[in-house]
DNA sequence: GATAAAGTCGAACCATGGTTCAGCTTACTT
DNA sequence: AAGTAAGCTGAACCATGGTTCGACTTTATC
């Protein structure tokens, strides 16, 4: 379906280093690297990455599309972790601690992280997170451990605006004033350490 | 002091028109404008921006400083209305959803919000709201009505991230689900209608 | 191994946007 | 009123970064 052509031998070849060399450039440099970057670090010329994809955007899409894969695994396998008889309060600050973590190191994970809410072209994997998401948030709620008007819209709006350029503290300081928000016990929910 | 050298008459003249076409600049379209955008809504040659402000950085941060500036009166009338017999906690309140709602008109608002946690030129303006916000703060919590250890940093980390580009609903959903984990009352806090 | 199609190369193109500067104009001085 | 320095102008400069395209090379086919 699709099936564009059948791709020559060196053309697959480098689809993988470009695709590699742009996951990596991209995590280290946001999506605002150049091209001549990418391709330097793929070996290959610039008009390359113009027969593999169409536009920079395209590009930086596909990498995007992996990691928003990533986090949809990550989801999927708190939810495994809940049926196996895990505490989804517990799964679900575990995960965005993972994310906020992720973010502050990874440049296109910050950027995945605010497509999230709006505008994707990958709505296979975004689909698989949110379902997951909606489940585990589900469980948390029938526990009583998470406010029961919280919707997925509702974390994909607090997460999208994740603090990234400062220190680590800093960054576990706002996990925990948002989860404060989240949790109906109060202080309970507290356990990062504060300032 | 910072007193260069007396200026020209038509010199001050313009140097108003430029601060005001870029205010107006800013705002609209927000520090990403360009300066020959800027210089034309001023009636002014690009050359003449630089006259006035060796770099485009400069002409900005003056601008910002106006905001910090703004903002600051808007928390000291606030505490004013406290001192005068007004609840601390929904002065804050309100004053966070004006803040909120400037930021989604006002391009520069919104940049100018980001500035507030870090790297400031406009200490001035800066410590007077912080000072205030500090006051407001302090009151909150001894009404009972604020978390004992929110600090003023707390609040800057907070609202360097508001959304923006959303719709109005969006936002003030956003405020409520903050102010959650703000006020130890729980759902009490809530004035805003949720979703 | 010869031929054609597919793929690659990279210099050149183009658009954007901040910055400069040589020549002209204007406002103050005497 | 003349002189001079301060101010203004805007075309040109430069750096960045995405995109194109004609010449060249490689793969697959016969």
């Amino acid at each position: 379906m699709t099936e564009g052509r059948t791709l020559r031998a060196d053309a697959v070849r480098n689809r993988k280093k470009i695709l590699a060399a742009a996951r990596e450039q991209v995590t280290a440099h946001g999506p605002d690297v150049g091209m001549d970057e990418i391709a330097t670090a793929a070996g290959v010329a610039v008009g390359t990455l113009y027969r593999h994809f169409p536009t920079k955007t395209d590009l930086v899409a596909a990498v995007m599309e992996e990691f928003v894969a990533r986090i949809a695994d990550d989801i999927e396998a708190a939810c495994g972790r809940v049926a196996a008889g895990g505490r989804a309060w517990d799964e679900l600050t575990g995960f965005l601690a993972r994310l906020i973590e992720a973010a502050a190191t990874d440049q296109a994970i910050k950027a995945a992280t605010q497509t999230l809410g709006a505008v994707p072209d990958d709505k296979a994997d975004e689909d698989r997170a949110s379902t997951a998401l909606a489940n585990l948030i589900r469980t948390a709620q029938s526990d009583g451990d998470l406010h029961p008007d919280i919707s997925v819209a509702d974390i994909y709006l607090l997460f999208s605006s994740v603090p990234t350029d400062c220190p680590p503290t800093t960054r576990t300081r706002w996990l925990t004033l948002v989860l404060f928000g989240l949790n109906p016990h109060g202080r309970a929910g507290d356990r990062t350490s504060a300032r």
